[in-house]
RNA sequence: GGCCCCAUCGUCUAUCGGCUAGGACACGAGCUUUUCAUGCUCGGUAGAGGAGUUCGACUCUCCUUGGGGCUGCCA
């Protein structure tokens, strides 16, 4: 095949949210376009006028945006292709292939639709380039609706429509679009249209082998997002459900993705989809943000206020640096910076009962300020050197971990001295001594 | 019910007739260590069952079982 005639698209049905299965066909699609210098387009099967707002548009674009999923030519609205859908159904009834008659739909209404008349002996096949050859029997397939008794064209003729008028070569699409397909060749044929190759993915599924559903967690692109997922390492997840290089490679650059994407070894059975793998493939992800990046990117979400000059950018880098190995989540920031940017932080209750409500602790804590407050400078390793001679050789500890508490209210964290020396010598004496102080009562 | 598809560690997968069945996630152990992570090392767990083809089958064929999809005036 010639590389510049392929064409293929993603089609969705704007509903407001982006499934995470449908994403991943157009995952699928870009990278097959990209790879193959073919073109990949965009189109919106908008027909379902309750569902498909400017608003529903609109996140689908953002979606895509967030993916980096760029689209070649103009979106193709299926709506505007209304007339052309019509015609084809003239054409089609006027050949045989097409017949009206009179019905009643399952929720009752009654009138006149047109039917796609399936011929009634013979097999129809194709080639899927993933589950490879297929067939069906002419006669297990029913005569199907194609217009509605309101005049609207269905999906059936609508999509054929859509992509013979588009010049598409190859439809990439979810498994369930399977039995359609024999129907939709059909019609191809009957316009004298040529059949596309064909290409039908597995769907993603739960731990119990269902379809992938809300119920099941995050199942939507947006909801990703929300949850301080990156778009590269969701990108990135996806492809593997299903497809591999073929080594031992998974975490893939762009690039490599593009270069080495094969429709041909996308995997014909049901994935399911494992959030710890994707949560793991974030950190990886996480730890690749340039360190710059990453530390505007944990400004940004510390919510800190800019009248702090003590924080410059030298600080920030430093806290960054210290909470980039240990962010899975960007959403982790928040808490993990909060006491670090706010005076008011939440005290973990397990911790205070394990770490501080221990006796003695509070005279540790007395003295372990003043002698903080002795300190020549407050660099980390000065302060370490503090406890050191107070542990003499022995596990620092004892001294460690109910600073860390009184400090930041938590029981785990970045490196405590280096979380002492962000926090800066003022502020560390006043939490030292405050949560001695909390004790004593 | 009918039709179609699928089947390797718990999960994602490598293997396109030669396998002591490899990798990743997760899990366990250890090292590093002030915590939590990171990093490094090591470990266990897999070819649904049954026939056949073959010198040889995870790989090919058939059956059984199990799972999924479709069977709309939804897409």
């Amino acid at each position: 095949m010639s590389s510049e005639t392929i064409r293929c698209r993603f089609a969705p049905s704007p509903t407001g949210k982006v499934h995470i299965g449908n994403i991943r066909a157009a995952i699928y699609n870009w990278l097959f376009a990209r790879h193959t210098g073919g073109k990949f387009l965009l189109r919106i099967e908008d027909t379902d006028l309750e569902r498909s707002t400017p608003e529903a548009i609109k996140a689908l674009f953002e979606c895509m945006e967030w993916l980096k999923l760029d689209w070649d030519e103009e979106v193709f609205y299926q709506t505007k292709n209304v007339k052309r859908h019509l015609e084809a159904v003239d054409k089609l009834i006027a050949c045989g292939r097409a017949y009206k008659i009179e019905k009643t739909s399952r929720d009752g209404k009654t009138g006149e639709v047109v039917m796609f008349r399936m011929p009634k002996e013979g097999t129809i096949e194709f080639d899927d380039i993933v589950k490879g050859h297929m067939a069906k029997k002419a006669e297990d397939i029913q005569d199907f609706a194609i217009v509605r008794s309101d005049g609207s064209p269905i999906f059936h003729i609508a999509n054929v429509v859509d992509d013979i008028d588009q010049n598409v070569t190859h439809i990439i699409r979810g498994d369930d679009h399977v039995e359609n397909t024999f129907k939709h060749i059909e019609i191809f044929k009957a316009l004298g249209a040529c059949v596309p190759k064909y290409a039908h993915l597995s769907m993603i599924v739960n731990q119990q082998g269902k379809p992938y559903s809300k119920r099941d967690g995050a199942a939507f692109v947006g909801e990703f997002r929300e949850q301080g997922y990156l778009p590269d390492a969701l990108f990135n997840y996806l492809l593997l459900l299903g497809w591999n290089p073929g080594d031992e490679r998974e975490v893939l650059s762009r690039d490599e993705m593009v270069k080495l994407f094969e429709l041909e070894r996308v995997h014909v059975t049901a994935a399911k989809f494992d959030m710890k793998k994707l949560a793991w493939m974030n950190g990886e992800y996480i730890k690749k943000i340039p360190a710059e990046d990453f530390a505007s990117e944990v400004e940004k979400r510390s919510g800190a206020k800019e009248s702090n000059a003590a924080k410059d950018k030298t600080w920030w880098a430093y806290l960054s640096s210290q909470l980039q190995p240990r962010v899975k989540f960007l959403n982790d920031i928040p808490s993990m910076t909060l006491p670090f940017v706010n005076d008011d932080f939440p005290f973990d209750e397990k911790a205070v009962e394990k770490r501080l409500k221990k006796p003695g602790v509070k005279e540790l804590l007395f003295d372990i300020a003043e002698r903080f407050e002795k300190a020549p400078n407050w660099e980390a390793t000065e302060l370490e050197n503090v406890v050191k001679a107070l542990s003499q050789g022995n596990g620092m500890g004892p001294w460690v971990h109910p600073i860390r508490v009184a400090v930041s209210g938590r029981g785990e964290g970045i490196g405590l001295f280096e979380m002492l020396q962000l926090l800066g010598r003022e502020k560390t004496l006043a939490r030292l001594r405050s949560a001695a102080e909390k004790l004593a009562q």
